[in-house]
DNA sequence: TTAAAAATATGATATTTATCAGTAATTTAT
DNA sequence: ATAAATTACTGATAAATATCATATTTTTAA
């Protein structure tokens, strides 16, 4: 397993490739590689973070937990994305739990090589904003979903995300596969209605399951749902 | 009135600040000034912003129409915010409407002048940075609160945030007057339901009105209810 | 491997919220 | 100043969603 940063091509899909080769290099040099099993945290809500998650392999959901005691999860990160960006940049303690929904591979950098880089490469700096603006624009969106769309058309929504995201495997089913609870989590409903909205679907033939695995059937209608017909 | 960025003091409150001295000559070369009345557009979704618009003065409602021609008001932005910033960095066309709340007085700077300081400052690059990662936090938020409240925690909160953030006139009501319409498109529930909640909170002595405007009266019943109790 | 625990599933019911219908009050335009 | 238009308000009802109870299946750990 390649462990420089330099030859890292995880690298390409975030905003690290903007980085000088000498600035990876000392990132490659002050690195930690991490296996994070499923159901560990990576950082919890509150946490003062001492850099930034560069995720290699598996997926991390990002959630915030409610005065009823439940989750809401705001993103899933997978491959090539960076973790506790914001707080490191923000210098704030973070708002979101990261918890491994697979086991996960990271790389831990310690925030002195991102602030430094920051301070000193514009372009770095510039593509880390471009990433941001991106974030804001898509925490906007789901703004707007949750509070006009039904659930129904939420869940239709979280499917179709699942899939355009993370794909599927040689079965047809969602690659990702995510605990009823979680899916519940996604889309801000109470699990007990997740449940049932996936046997609706179930019998309506949009969808297909096999024990916690979920399958698309009918994206068209998916879709036609997702948009209000 | 002042009309050279070098010598406005709204510039304080927001990324311009991290200019240099000929950079900040520059927008001031290259800026206009506008009035915006009440119930205008400084910018519709899907536009391509060719500038950012500085608030001076004035009150500005940032919002996306929904497939079921509802309106969700995502920011209030106020003396001292840029908008259109996201757009131009990322280069897309916006994905809200700016519409005036109250007159506005603007000042429109050409994104050339933006982009240039983006290019060449990264103390500039690393405030607007900054800032895009609180407003990411925040939407973080907005999004768990609207997902895990009810509506009538969620009425709760916004008297409190109109309070906290635009404060009171002298007979103590909220300084923004929104309209019904407009304070049911921050909760993100139908405009009878606000109004429905208005009433009630009144009946429980928790708030006082008169025509359009609200007055907070018991903040801490308010505070306990946003809390849950 | 088997008992215990956790997750999934479904029905019954309660609660919340939206929608529809209509009136009253306020604002706008003439 | 007055009519028209918009906005605010209220009641009745419907629809969506949450909650509680309980059964079944799956996973975990001894």
């Amino acid at each position: 397993m390649e462990s420089r940063c330099e030859n890292c091509i995880i690298r390409q899909f975030n905003s690290l490739r903007a980085m000088s080769k000498e600035e990876l290099k000392k990132v490659s040099d002050s690195k930690t590689t991490k296996t994070v099993k499923k159901g560990e945290s990576l950082f919890e809500e509150g946490d003062k973070l001492n850099g930034v998650y560069c995720v290699r392999n598996g997926v991390s959901k990002l959630s915030k937990l409610s005065a009823n005691g439940k989750d809401q999860i705001v993103k899933l990160a997978t491959k090539g994305e960076v973790l506790g960006q914001r707080s490191v940049i923000s210098q704030e303690s973070t708002n979101l739990s990261a918890i491994a929904v697979d086991d996960m591979e990271v790389c831990f950098i310690p925030k002195e090589s991102i602030n430094n880089t920051l301070q000193k490469n514009p372009n770095f700096t510039l593509e880390v904003l471009r990433h941001m603006a991106h974030d804001l624009k898509e925490a906007d969106d789901v703004i707007v979903n949750i509070s006009q769309k039904t659930v129904k058309q939420r869940m239709a929504e979280a499917f179709l995300y699942l899939k355009n995201n993370f794909g599927e495997d040689e079965d047809g089913f969602l690659a990702l596969t995510l605990s009823r609870e979680d899916i519940s989590n996604v889309v801000g409903t109470a699990t007990e209605s997740a449940i049932r909205i996936i046997s609706e679907f179930k019998k309506k033939g949009l969808i297909h399951t096999s024990g916690k695995k979920i399958g698309i059937k009918d994206e068209r209608k998916l879709l036609e749902m997702v948009e209000g017909f």
